[in-house]
DNA sequence: ACAATATGCAACCAAAAGGCAGCATATAGT
DNA sequence: ACTATATGCTGCCTTTTGGTTGCATATTGT
């Protein structure tokens, strides 16, 4: 079950609003994107650090700061298995409307 | 930010084998869907609970059993920020690969 | 060379989550 | 009526998570 951990990730405000960020390039490396978010930047590095491990975010050393870049198939993985599940639970209703409808 | 207790709640491999299970009709009461899963059914039941408190599946009581269904509006929230987060990332890329190409 | 900046790593702590057993209650089947 | 079934509720325990402080290191700007 590789999805939980993807969910589990952005299943934190604090993460999500990283993700966030990165999606809007309001912030590109991991001190900025540390910045404001209400906690130390050590905390804001071990939040990161989840969603590395999901494959949601990527990092690239350049010198002494780090750049954060967003894994958008990753994403893409989560948003289909959201839309299968839509898709088999929807597929079964209207099966049954179309019976009690004959 | 709502959407971070969606994603928690599908956080978790048992509960996301919950909702798959809801999803292919496979269980459809609160009994179904607490056997096979490893844990006792205290336990499945608090997980339960879970996907109900973030509106990811709604109960409705029929006599002594309780019937479990999904909500499908929910799902579609979380995916559609899912969308909009890969939508955002994107174009940035894209405009950046279009300046680079002039 | 020196100071400032960007980051890493480990130890520690409190709170939340995940799971269990035990007991109670209401409904359904015989 | 009696038994089995479906479920609820509470208290307890262990593990995980979210966060901190303190210290170390490497790179950059002056």
């Amino acid at each position: 079950m590789i999805e939980a951990e993807i969910y589990k990730a952005l299943g934190d405000p604090i993460r999500l609003e990283m993700v966030r960020r990165l999606s809007t390039h309001q912030s590109s490396t991991i001190g900025a994107l540390s910045k404001n978010l209400g906690i130390s930047r050590q905390g804001a590095r071990k939040q990161l650090q989840v969603l590395v491990d999901a494959n949601i975010a990527r990092l690239t050393q350049q010198g002494r700061e780090t750049q954060v870049a967003l894994d958008t198939h990753t994403l893409k993985i989560a948003q289909d298995f959201i839309a299968k599940l839509e898709r088999q639970w929807d597929a079964r209703l209207n099966a049954l409307k179309t019976l009690l409808e004959e």
